[in-house]
Order: C-alpha cells, then sequence, then structure tokens
DNA sequence: TAATAATGAACGAACGTTCGTTCAAGTAAG
DNA sequence: CTTACTTGAACGAACGTTCGTTCATTATTA
C-alpha cells in the first residue's frame, strides 16, 4: 500500500463532507425527503460529483449504517469487564442509554430501521451489530447466573433483547420527548435490578 | 342527523376502499414510495377522485392513524378489570403483544412514528392514546402496590412505559423476525414478574 | 334540474441518475 | 526541472420519471 497521496486526502474529506451533508439531511428531514440536490448543495458541491463518490442515495445510507454500527464498539468490550456481572450491567445500561439518547443517533436509527424493513442489504448491517449486543449481553447475564448474582431467565438472550428494548425506549424519551434523563435511568436501573439480581 | 343516503353509504365505503388501498400500500412500499396513483389504482379509483374523500395524503395517514388508535380500547378496559394486579398485567401483556405482532399493525406504526418526529398533528394522535395506554397500565401497577402484591418503584408511569417498550420489542421480533410468539411471551412474562411481583 | 361523485388529462416541481466537458493533480520522459 | 501525457474529481445541464395536486368534463343520484 502506497501512503497516501494528496488526492487520496482531498477524496477522503469529500466523502466525510458529503456524508456529514446527507447525515444533516436525514435526520432534518428525513430520507426519503430528502433529495440528492440538497445534499450536494449541504456539502457545497456539484450533484454529479456525488456520484463520483457514491454510488447511490442507498449507498450513502448504508456507509451512515456502517459508521453507526463502528462506535458501539467500546459499549461491547464494557460488557467483558471482569466486575460483579450486576456492576457491569449497571454500568453499561447508563452508558449505553445515554449513547443511544443522542437525538442524532436515535433519529438516524429509525429512518434506518424502516429502510431496512424493506432493504435487505441494510438490515443485514444493522442486525449483525444488535446480535453482537445481544450476545455480549446475554453473556453477561449468564455469567451473573452462574456466580449466583442473578436470576436464572426461561431465555437468557430474549431476556437480553428485552433490556435492550427498554433501554432505547428511555433513549427515545429523553432524546426526542425531552425528558429528564436522570429519573428516567433510575427507574431503568431499579427495574432491571429488581428482575435480574437476587437480593 | 339525516338517515344515511344511498349515497351516504357509498362514499363510506368509497372511502374504506381508498384507506384500505392507502393501507396496503403503505405497509408494501412505505409511506414515502406509496403515490397517489398507486392508492387510486388499489382502490379502483382515479387518482382525481381521492380528492374528493380526503384533502392530502397527509390526511390519510392521519385517518389511518386515527383508526388505528381506536382499537387500542379493548385493551384499555382490560386493565380496568377488577382482578388481582399481577393477573390483570399478565393477561393484558400476553393479548396486547399478540395484538401488536400484527405485521400491518408493526409496520404502520413505524411508518406512523417515523413521520410524526416531523408532523406535529400526527404525533398528537399517537401520543393522546400513548398517554391513554400508560396512564391506564401505571393505575393498574399502582393498585398492585396498594394492595401489596407488586413491589414499589421509583416512577410507575415511568415503568409503565418501560413495560411497553418490551412488549412492542417482543411483537417486533414475533411479527417481523419472525421469532415464536410463545417462548418470547413466556420470557416476557417472567420477566415482568420477576421485576414487579413480591413472591 | 341542481348537486356532487367520478374521471383522467394536465400542471409544475422534484426525483435519482447520467452526460459530456473542463481542468487541476499525478506520473513519466526528456 | 520541464514538458507531455494520463487520470479522475468537479461541474451543472439534461434525462426520463414520478410526485402531489388541480381542473374541466362527464356520469350519477337526489
Amino acid at each position: 500500500m502506497q501512503p497516501p497521496t494528496k488526492r487520496d486526502q482531498a477524496n477522503a474529506k469529500r466523502r466525510r463532507q458529503i456524508l456529514e451533508a446527507a447525515v444533516m439531511g436525514f435526520v432534518e428531514n428525513g430520507y426519503h425527503q430528502t433529495g440528492m440536490r440538497d445534499i450536494a448543495a449541504r456539502a457545497g458541491v456539484s450533484t454529479g460529483n456525488l456520484y463520483n463518490h457514491f454510488s447511490s442515495k442507498t449507498d450513502m445510507l448504508a456507509e451512515i449504517a456502517e459508521i453507526e454500527r463502528a462506535d458501539i464498539a467500546p459499549f461491547l468490550e464494557m460488557l467483558q469487564r471482569d466486575d460483579p456481572a450486576p456492576v457491569v450491567l449497571d454500568a453499561f445500561a447508563k452508558a449505553y442509554t445515554r449513547h443511544l439518547s443522542d437525538p442524532v443517533t436515535l433519529i438516524l436509527s429509525l429512518e434506518i430501521t424502516s429502510e431496512a424493513i424493506r432493504q435487505t442489504d441494510i438490515a443485514n448491517l444493522f442486525t449483525d451489530s444488535r446480535n453482537a449486543m445481544i450476545a455480549a449481553l446475554s453473556g453477561l447475564i449468564e455469567r451473573g447466573v452462574q456466580e449466583g448474582q442473578m436470576r436464572q431467565m426461561p431465555d437468557t438472550s430474549e431476556t437480553a433483547h428485552l433490556i435492550l428494548e427498554m433501554m432505547e425506549g428511555t433513549a427515545f424519551r429523553h432524546g426526542i420527548e425531552g425528558h429528564k434523563l436522570k429519573p428516567l435511568l433510575t427507574t431503568q436501573t431499579a427495574f432491571i435490578r429488581a428482575a435480574l439480581v437476587v437480593s
């Protein structure tokens, strides 16, 4: 591999500019209400040039989904920590809910989910990262059970789903509906603890 | 009010036809990907005639949202029953999750939610019915607490939100991702009981 | 006959994408 | 170091469609 030329750097920068513009549009007006002309204008670029960097509008969304996907890594890592399972779970729930609460993240994943229902390739990106999260979370719960600190549930993986969904809901109420995060987290934590942790 | 004339009946029927066609389109291809021509063709009606019955495409979505809203009534009623709170909650959770699992319901509410983020009037419809559901559910939990059968939580209304979100998630996994409903319900029930019911 | 439901052509605007072209940056030969 | 040559980023007009909506016209009902 050669060192990146000036042109490569300029290209990378353009791609970033365009993706950022696309994200702005998708978040502000929705995926289908955002036109290529709009994206081009926001990026300060011609419409035609978009196609020198991305093969289609769908491709842009896919790439955005990919980026979103990438930054769940620290939370996966968090779930592997060696502290007592209930402690790790608490910390994770708070951190990840806070992460999800970002309105941009929130609206983007709504747009992406909507699109994923009809677009298989986008659905796959989404599914992969979610499965990783579920696997890690249910691994943690299993450890908690084995160490005698958590209750056995009929289906650990399904339990992990339920927890994730609560976090998404909490994030929505904070990020979109404007409820205060702290009390939301208090209740969420209490609920999860009550359900899972042996006293 | 006069008794409905033949014309009124015909009109009502047309409206139903058109709305049904719109629902089919919205579910199959999404709201923004479904054109008025498509709706007209599905309904077996001319494009222009759509506007004799609905003032706009948005209006159609609003009316559909209104109908969806209407049929949560039996579940609200269910929450008022006089049986022990944990029993009522169990029955409600199962019945309502099953109701939500219908793919049409599921996709429609995704489309409506997506739209509601940017369209205030549609958001309001949605919010109203959800608030009613939350109020009823948290009423039930409060009764459960007073009768000593349920655990006190930091915020009852927030707890109701969490439960509702779990049900929505379970419904999604059944209705969209095709997981079997029964095991999903088993885990969900166990989780809710573990969290709320004193043993 | 007066009112209104139904039609489908027509409207202008917007859509995602492609086009031929221009021109600065990168490479190679002298 | 300069020159000739190649590459591909950038442009913006134009493509063919489709969009939601309007409107004059025709058919049906009261």
